[in-house]
DNA sequence: TACGAAGTTCAAAAAAACTTGAACACATCG
DNA sequence: CGATGTGTTCAAGTTTTTTTGAACTTCGTA
């Protein structure tokens, strides 16, 4: 018995239909990347926003919770799909989208993708050299031709990558 | 009191050390695919097996379920990724790994790439269509634009795409 | 036709991934 | 200082995805 307020709703901006369609197409997009629901919501929101947002307004736009907000924007900053808008008054932080193809895509394959080649060209040398030893003679000819298989397609991935990035260059 | 049998496990052939780090190698690949663990191993399995295995040997050899590893097969079956071994005698199928870098990428590109290319370019015809008309019109530049820079997105992606796997041929 | 082996299906269980929210750190300001 | 606003961290809760297993279908063989 003790509601005197009649509205503590802050949403700040609804979003209209437009933005929810594109959030729900990036929303969408991450997902084959393998990448959680949250950074699809929040990038999407950044990008079909006219002017930078806060932390705080991502939270209320978007209903999601500070934690999840603030995780997001950290992982989009390390991918470089997210920068920290300029020369705001403010004390507060206010983000934008990088919208330039060729960044987006290389941030992916530099935090993502080239880990991985990495890490696998490590172990599949460690293989080579350790647990090939315990293999019988007579079946370490095919298995050294599958590892071998292995290492020419970590090196055709480390070559076809860069060209890639190319290809979407402006 | 009737187990008579002393050893009614069946584990035909124990995996050795090469093995399981290698299906650990292709473990963590799917993984970054976005594919479950189990494709993984069965893939991993069939790739560091000097014959051809049925969907029993891959449940006896991987401690997995049949349900997961005729799931599983049949998955790696869609991605071109695994293919029946000809002309055995036997009754049941057996199976053997893709090993061509360029028809594995191809048929990722092929099943989890473009279905989404292409739903996608479909969902920005009709936001342009319908969703910008209930905006202020004073705004519409700005949606407009970005609209417009999704569309160029995709259209260099389905570009991109026939390229990479060239690049990646023999 | 009946039987058994091979393989598929799918609801329910288990595991993994993601999100929340409350406690915390760190500044800024009065 | 102490209070307030902004943002981070992470254990616990929730949701989603994957795996299991038992019932079912199919097909070859007797």
């Amino acid at each position: 018995m003790d509601i005197p307020s009649p509205e503590p709703e802050t949403e700040t901006v609804a979003l209209n239909l437009l933005q929810r369609q594109v959030i729900e197409y990036f929303v969408d997009g991450v997902r084959v990347l393998g990448l959680p629901r949250s950074l699809g919501e929040i990038y999407g929101l950044l990008f079909i926003s006219p002017a930078p947002l806060s932390l705080d307004d991502l939270v209320r736009m978007l209903g999601i919770s500070k934690g999840s907000a603030s995780q997001g924007l950290r992982t989009l900053k390390t991918l470089g799909a997210v920068r920290e808008a300029e020369g705001n008054e403010d004390r507060r932080t206010y983000y934008q989208p990088a919208v330039d193809l060729k960044r987006l895509v290389g941030g992916f394959i530099r935090e993502q993708v080239r880990p991985h080649l990495e890490s696998g060209k490590s172990k599949l040398q460690s293989l080579q050299e350790t647990a090939l030893q315990d293999v019988a003679p007579d079946e370490r000819e095919f298995y050294n031709e599958r590892i071998d298989r292995l290492e020419s397609w970590m090196k055709r991935g480390g070559q076809v990558l860069p060209m890639l990035q190319k290809l979407l260059g402006q």
